[in-house]
DNA sequence: TAATCATTGCTCAATGTTTCACAAAAGATT
DNA sequence: AATCTTTTGTGAAACATTGAGCAATGATTA
């Protein structure tokens, strides 16, 4: 694949606008503008065709882009032209309301399993499927051809288990809990901290009044 | 305040500071130069001066930083040196998770209010408080003095309730829904996008190798 | 009190990202 | 077929962030 380095910030523009197209397809709208993307998801329309152009040429100047071939170049770039299977450590509140949400399998994720070390929540399940201990994780990993694991566990668990994710095969890990982890140079990580969202929202309230 | 605009980067840093400087202070520790802090949260240190030096000067040189003195300093920063009143739209699997979620409160975050549109929900109850319909957003907004709203319905509803919390007087907005929001310019805005972080994460288990 | 030491705060350079502006190109129109 | 219109793709400029290096300076020691 390509030599370049993708800023994060595109990769991440790139998964709105695909998010986007597909709302397109579903409208029946056949083609599109880099201008029209552009106010659809609130940028300008130079950095919809930057970010595009890190990865080829999907338009026809004068015309813009056909929906559903550019929606499909995006799906392939972000690789969601397949499936994923991650695992879930960590069955409280917040693991449970992952395991069930909607929206990862929408979009190509599977949950292949959940694990917690408490014995009260091992056995229950959530929708299809049933917390098991976390000395599982290395079977289920390797049967089931997992590569992203998800943590949320407490942050005085987080490192451990992330840990043994590696030690598993897990490729990459996202995060929830709030805790800084450290990973090998060639496992990918990244970190979805809820407080420190709104603790943004917090320190903007207060230093823009 | 000041005139200074303060990168976003800088300000989920000082989040992330903060949360460290509390750890050492449970740990009992008393000094630290902005070297530790560096290696304790992953960043170079010239980047902790840095994003230190927007707000004033904090340390001694030669000797570093009073562990408690900057902590509190982060704090007022934050605006956590008061509580803040959420209300959550959406008693979903996220929004009921978010609503037991321990670690808001332990940052000063107070949910105030659950609201949702389905009859199902409405009545049941979630640790102490209870779901409650949309109709009553207004009016809990208003007496319980709320100032973020956290959006965790469908993106189909999401700019609707979004327009609703803004007109009841909410200046802050955390959505967790897959859709793009308009929202004022006094009004401020975050997005938690889970979709979005898995598919980083599928760009680069996909582009790397 | 002077010398030494450690670490901050700050300046300036390097790097990375976004915006601007326009040539190039495709289709539409005459 | 020539011209016009539109919108892409992109090089260069502007802007923002990060990193490196060092003078300034408070604490400690002799």
């Amino acid at each position: 694949m390509k030599a370049y380095k993708i800023p994060e910030a595109t990769v991440m523009r790139l998964s709105i606008y695909s998010r986007y197209l597909h709302q397109l397809i579903d409208d029946g709208v056949k083609s599109v503008s880099s201008d029209e993307i552009a106010h659809g998801v609130g940028v300008s329309s130079a950095q919809v065709r930057k970010d595009l152009a890190y990865f080829g040429e999907f338009g026809t100047r004068g015309v813009g882009y056909k929906v559903e071939v550019l929606y499909g170049h995006l799906m392939k770039i972000l690789g969601l032209d397949r499936r994923w299977c991650a695992i879930i450590i960590g069955a409280g509140k917040l693991g449970s309301a992952l395991a069930l949400y909607q929206g990862f399998a929408a979009r190509g994720f599977n949950v292949g399993a959940i694990l917690d070390a408490s014995p009260d929540k091992i056995g229950t399940k959530l929708g299809e499927i049933e917390v098991e201990p976390l000395e599982m994780m290395a079977q289920r990993i390797e049967e089931k051809n997992i590569t992203i694991g998800i943590v949320t566990v407490p942050a005085s668990a987080a490192q451990e288990v992330t840990d043994k994710l590696i030690e598993s095969g897990v490729k990459a890990i996202l995060n929830f809990s709030p805790r800084v982890l450290k990973v090998p140079g060639n496992v990918i990580l990244r970190n979805v901290d809820l407080s420190v969202n709104l603790e943004v929202l917090s320190f903007n309230l207060n230093y823009l009044k």
